[in-house]
Parts: C-alpha cells; structure tokens; sequence
DNA sequence: TTCGATTTGTTCGTATGTATT
DNA sequence: TAATACATACGAACAAATCGA
C-alpha cells in the first residue's frame, strides 16, 4: 500500500504521530496479534516513507505505554499479558510484610443480564445493553483475600461461557487478549474503606463490620473506551493495596 | 570542566546513560536548582563532548521521569511541586464524583523526638534518631477528609520549626524543595481499610468504627533513598483514592 | 561451531521548523 | 527582526543480540 503520510492529513500531526496512530490503528484492528512481531523498522520505514528515526520514535511511544516490547536482535513485539513482568502491573495487593503472591482465582458466579445503570455509565452502554458478570474469590497463601464482580459487555465477548472461563490458561486478562483480541491497556481504580456487604464478607469470612477495601475498576484497551467494570472487596487484616507512584524499569 | 565521557566509565553504560547520571548528580547536588533552566543542549553537548542527539535521549528519560521540564524556545528547567500540572500527581482523593479539588491544610501539631522503629525502616536512619512528627488536617469543601502524620528527619530539615512551617507557600512539598532542595521523585503508598484510631476519628468527626482509608506513604528522592513517611487516615464517605494507571499523558 | 543475515541499540551529523525572548 | 532553544526529520555508520544455514 503506497500510502506516503506527509500529505493529506486532515489534523497536522508531526509525521511520527502519525506514524503512531497507523500502529495503533493496526494494532487495534487486529493486524498484529499479541505476542506477534511488527514488521521491523526498515519496512515500516518503506511503508509509510518516512525515516527509520521517524519509526523509531513512534515505537518509542508505544513502548512507554507497554504496547509494544523491543527486544534486540529478534524484533518489536505486541505485549501480552503473560509475561511474568506484567502480570504484578494490574495487580496491587501484597502482603502487610510486602511479599507479592499471584493469587489462585476461583470461580463463584458466571451470568448475564440487562446492565444496571452504573455498569451503563461507566462502561458507555446503551439502555438495558446485556452484560456478563462473573464473580470470583481470589486467594492468597491458601485464604480468601479477595471477592471479585466483573462485568463485561456480552457484545464484546460472543461465545464465552462458564466453561469456556473456567477452561482458560492464564490470568482473566490473558483470555481477553488470546480469545478476544482485548489488550488491557490502562485501569483506572477508585478506592474507598467501607464495610462489606453480606456477600461479600461471607465469600472472605469476615463480619459485615469489618472494614473492608472496595475497589471500582475500570479498564481500557485501544482508543482509551473502557470494556471491563470490576468491583472489588479486599479483606486487609493481613494484605495491603500497593500504589507505586512509580517505578518506571527504563531507569 | 573538560570532562570527555567517552573513556574511563568504569561501568560500560552507554553515553547517554552516563549523562543521565551526570545530570542527575547535578541536580542533586543543587547545580540547578527547581525552576531555574538546565545549560541548553549545544552547551551540555559540548561539557560532555557528545552529540546534541546523545544529550536529548539522556533528557527524553529524566523528563519522562517528571524530573525535568521542556519548554520550546525557552529551555529546558528543573521540575518544581508548584505547578498546576503536577499539584495532583501526589494528591489522589477525590470526591464519589469525581470531581478534583485541592485540599486547605490546616497545622494540628507540630513537634520532634526519637524515631519510632517503623520511621527507623521506612527512612533508614539510626537507632533513635531525631524525627519532626507534623500533624495536618486536610479540609476539602471546608470539611475534614485527611488525617495527615508526616514524619520526616530531623537532621534533613535544620532549621524547620513550627512557624517556617506555617509560614510556607504552596505545598508541603514545595516547601521542601524551595528550602531544603530535597525534590519528591517518587512516592509509595500502602493502602489498607481500617478503623481509625481515636485521634483520627476525632480529627475527621467520625466515630471509630466508621471504616477509614489507612494509606501508609513513603516519599523518595533523587538516588531513591526515602526521606519522608506519611500515615494518612482518609474518610472515604463522600470521597475516593483515585489510582489511574496510568494516564501518561505523553499520548 | 562458525558465519552471515537480520533486527534493534547507540552515536554521530545535518537541515529545517517552531516557539520564545 | 534577530538570536536562541527545543522539535522534527533525514541519513549514515557501527555495535550488539538473535537466529538459522
């Protein structure tokens, strides 16, 4: 495709910007899968007619966002969501000692239904639109830590049933991203103390007043439009919600 | 100062990593203080004997890391905890609504002894070193949200006493820096629910078994060595942490 | 094992554009 | 207007890591 960027672009970006939205755009449609390799630098130069310096520094930005990962010698790849380095990125809560544990993920609840009014707003739903919703309890050093609710638009997520959930390899994100082509790419959290409700304290075997941590979640994939609402209970009598402002690896 | 990075680097870093450090020596050393303007990149390629290119991807990183600002046509300056921008970067409450706010901080008390054992881990210092314990209540809509207890090393803040503490502009943090050039490069925050103490309660006007946000904090500078520790108490009735993971808005 | 092709990483240089003073 | 400083873009050369022949 001779598709030369310096002319005819409507909003004047610099030429890597636009660069930047091109992957992007590619990314977003699917044209390089997770864990695949883009084209490298010289032909991303010929394609889009710009310098290797030019792609270099739109690759840059990707990188900074974790969309994408270099690595010398082999390529740039699409990130996923099963590198051990990530897998702590979505996931704060550490022991009071500060010890980082993956929990093991049970499944209580698998159904769907009309979205309620705050699943419509902060998902961007039409009135009544269907949403999955899946409760799980996630466990650390054997103990009920954590009491999930997930709701996902139905739409986004056609053939997928409690089976198919139970039978995924990896973390819930992961399947989003194998399955679906949904790369999580930023989560917005709001915290709040708050006693839990009956459920939720029977699911972490406290009483309803203990103070419990409850967490809203939103996520984001490509184009920042949020796919996953998540409402969390944390029982931190012996955990803590680690928010590390920020230790960014490039230093 | 004919300093030629090329050779003699006992470590093999690259160039621009090697003026990364340089640059971040000097700032920490007060060379250039925050606000005032780094030398432009043709002089700082000419100190250190490499190539302009070289200087700006040592400086991509420290701005990336909010440690420097970039100004076209101006310069490039030492970040400093006064501007609008980065005023919220530390502060996460936020109401149920969203809505942002800075809070009023009002001086509850103010007075120095012996580190506890906890202030000895978290800062690092010395059995029974000198700490300034300062307590704050922070107003948002003219109501009691944060129950602050900051306790930093005595010997870090010379002459601070209660006055130049009530005398300051702008933040705490700002005060920090413009007196005593120590700069918050990066916090570390441990959230649990929990019920307050007494002292809390009271602060906040909320009974003791109201669940409160518990947010432990650790506040870094340059070379990462921590220098302040903050147990804040948050009623989280009408108000949130907000965790935003993470809106670079380099995009 | 060695070698060569490929790919990203680093460094240099140059030219030009844009914002500020 | 002119000088200065950062921003963008191009090109070239070599280093370092990877991989397959």
């Amino acid at each position: 495709m001779a598709d030369t960027l310096a002319a005819g672009s409507l909003t004047f970006n610099p030429l890597y910007k636009e660069v930047k939205i091109r992957l992007t755009r590619g990314l977003a449609a699917g044209e390089w899968k997770p864990g695949e390799a883009i084209p490298s630098e010289a032909r991303l130069g010929e394609r889009f007619n710009v310098s290797i310096g030019t792609i270099r520094k739109a690759i840059d930005e990707l990188v900074a966002e974790r969309i994408l990962v270099r690595q010398q010698g082999r390529g740039t790849f699409v990130a996923t969501h099963t590198e051990d380095r990530t897998l702590f990125y979505f996931f704060h809560i550490v022991g009071k000692d500060g010890s980082r544990e993956l929990p093991v993920i049970e499944l209580l609840s698998f159904k769907s239904g009309p979205a309620t009014t705050v699943e419509e707003k902060r998902l961007g739903l039409a009135r009544g639109a269907a949403v999955l919703r899946i409760q799980n309890v996630l466990k650390l050093g054997g103990k009920p830590v954590v009491f999930d609710e997930i709701s996902v638009p139905a739409a986004l997520f056609p053939d997928l049933d409690e089976e198919a959930f139970r039978a995924r390899e990896g973390t819930i994100y992961g399947l989003y991203q194998a399955r679906y082509g949904i790369s999580v790419l930023r989560i917005s959290e709001r915290l709040a103390a708050r006693h839990p409700p009956a459920r939720a304290a029977s699911v972490l075997d406290i009483t309803t007043d203990t103070p419990a941590l409850a967490i809203k979640r939103v996520a984001y994939t490509y184009d920042d439009s949020p796919f996953e609402y998540r409402v969390s209970w944390v029982n931190t009598e012996r955990h803590e919600y680690l928010s590390d402002l920020w230790k960014n690896d490039g230093a």
